[in-house]
DNA sequence: TTGTACGCGTTATCAA
DNA sequence: TTGATAACGCGTACAA
């Protein structure tokens, strides 16, 4: 048994198609009689309009689309909630895809999502230039796009992300003011948010008139936690067990952060007293973490949700906008143990 | 500028828009010679097809639905990545939405898939018996639906999850064998899976000749975390700190576990020497702890691919079918510091 | 090898 | 107040 159609309920009534059209979208050209009919009979056989036909007639398919690297991150999730809680109110449907951080698979997620004809799109860009003539062609051709969490990608529309350099100086301002004086970073490889935090690291080191020791300063390759935990273990025992010259350490993302406090605690550094450790982290376990971790937060759903509120009033507009806006939210320094 | 159409590329080369559309899906009704000027026309002037269009046409949308309590959550985000990573190899999309829980809004997800026209639909349910109508009615409409997770739901279909019992079961065996008799289990409230976990917890037990005592034993609300960490905080309080009585705690759900943690690490509580700590869980970060937690850990990504196989199976099939399946994944123990 | 005609389910215009 | 007709973009049976 198929789907029930406007044609079954016309047949079915003894009327025509576009009477029941009418009639189900509460038309003034319809008598309430047949209104009541055609609605209880719909509503009886569970009638759905079928959404495809109706955005084939229509030229708008009520849909946005989000393009990020990867779902299960816990940033990234956060932000998709955001963006869920925001359409919810709207007539707009999500499709979310994930490019993996991979350029080619974006490129693809790009390409299906224009081929569902979605209204607008929202994309974390895998980085600084990737797509961005497939981004063009969509503005062009009157689908306006939204950038979020990694805001340095150089097509120029609206973007929704946060103060890396704020954050990132105020966490080491914070480390000094403790009295820390050798301040490790350890940041990620081709993460496109890290030259900012580098530069409010560096930023409060110089305010603080701490000269930059360029080997307390380490990236290292996100793509899986064995090679994380090797480097960052590699450079503790370098810098602090054999050289004894640190006594805190700013991680960049929230697996680095967090990898760190178990690499320190399997070494038997006790933290925050041999070693303070803050960084950027948006998992509500650092709280649960002993000692609790003290974190950077960035506030993922409000991205998610400014983002969408700014793409769906973009879609809304008549005319063709020119002149963008980039919106840098304030990240937010929540003090627990790990640094005091 | 509107997008290319099959009637743009037609007009432009003076031919019909039939053999336009032949000619891109390399029909060998059309010569080499105008498929390659079709062909590369479209290229250049990146031509996509219309899907919405395509669907109508041949009554299938090869999209899939997939509906989860929230996105957010570190173990669903890891099944959702292992729906994409399956449907990737595909032709089939996925469209997720989120129920938050809400037996209304679930089924408002569940219409707007219907209307979307998938042809498959995905669901973690609210409850065990949430939308049972609506479900049965898109299997009678030929829309087959598989259940993950929560595989408790009353609906006769495919389902894919854990064996919630065995991993109970092992968890509490493994305190157990560590020495300790006196064990608290924290649970979820309206947590689907709840039941089982209980009884896999009490057979151990009982297997071991202890008995059941229902003062170990507590649900949490799991709406917000401050109730969460006053329930686990007053009943820490009065078995361990003023009864005396609890020598490890096993914890039913990520939150609840990792929240025990940092609540016995705030009383000061030694873990594993006063109290060890074991709990179902899907962090990465559990081995970030201090002491590294062990975990009943799920196989989620396995139950998102294997959900989705089935799943584009049976759409695949052309009869319709009758003998459903459900597979019990089964659960991996981790033994880390916290229950040693 | 190419083109014509029709229909998928819906909405919108216009006529009855 | 209702109905016939056309159109959205695509695929396909059939005709040329």
């Amino acid at each position: 048994m198929s789907r029930t159609t406007l044609k079954d309920i016309a047949l079915a009534l003894n009327i025509s198609v576009s009477t029941v059209s009418k009639a189900l979208s509460d038309s003034y050209e319809i008598s309430e009689a047949t209104k009541k009919i055609v609605q209880e009979y719909a509503k009886k056989h569970n009638f759905h309009p079928n959404k495809l036909a109706r955005s084939l007639k229509i030229g708008k398919s009520n849909t946005i689309g989000v393009v990020v690297s990867n779902i299960s991150n816990t940033f990234v999730s956060q932000i998709l909630d955001g963006i869920q809680i925001a359409s919810q109110q709207t007539v707009f449907d999500v499709i979310f895809m994930q490019s993996r951080e991979d350029e080619r698979i974006e490129k693809n997620c790009i390409d299906v999502l224009r081929m569902r004809g979605v209204d607008g799109l929202m994309i974390s860009p895998v980085s600084s230039d990737s797509n961005i003539d497939e981004l063009k062609a969509l503005i062009k051709s009157q689908i306006p796009v939204v950038i979020f969490d990694r805001i340095n990608h150089q097509l120029d529309t609206f973007k929704v992300g946060v103060n890396n350099f704020q954050g990132a100086y105020n966490a080491t301002k914070h480390l000094i003011e403790q009295g820390k004086k050798n301040i490790l970073h350890i940041t990620g490889k081709n993460l496109g948010v890290a030259a900012e935090r580098l530069n409010g690291f560096k930023s409060a080191l110089s305010d603080a008139d701490i000269p930059f020791n360029k080997n307390h300063y380490i990236e290292c390759s996100l793509n899986n936690t064995t090679d994380i935990d090797r480097t960052i273990k590699e450079i503790v025992i370098r810098e602090y067990i054999e050289n004894k010259n640190i006594d805190a350490i700013f991680g960049a993302t929230d697996v680095i952060t967090t990898r760190t406090l178990g690499i320190l605690a399997e070494l038997q550094i006790e933290v925050p007293f041999q070693v303070a450790v803050i960084g950027f982290s948006n998992t509500q376990i650092a709280a649960s973490l002993n000692p609790a971790l003290s974190t950077v937060v960035q506030p993922a759903t409000e991205i998610g949700e400014l983002a969408t509120n700014k793409l769906i009033a973009t879609i809304n507009q008549t005319r063709p906008i020119h002149e963008f806006e980039t919106i840098e939210l304030p990240t937010q320094l929540i003090i627990r143990k790990s640094s005091l």
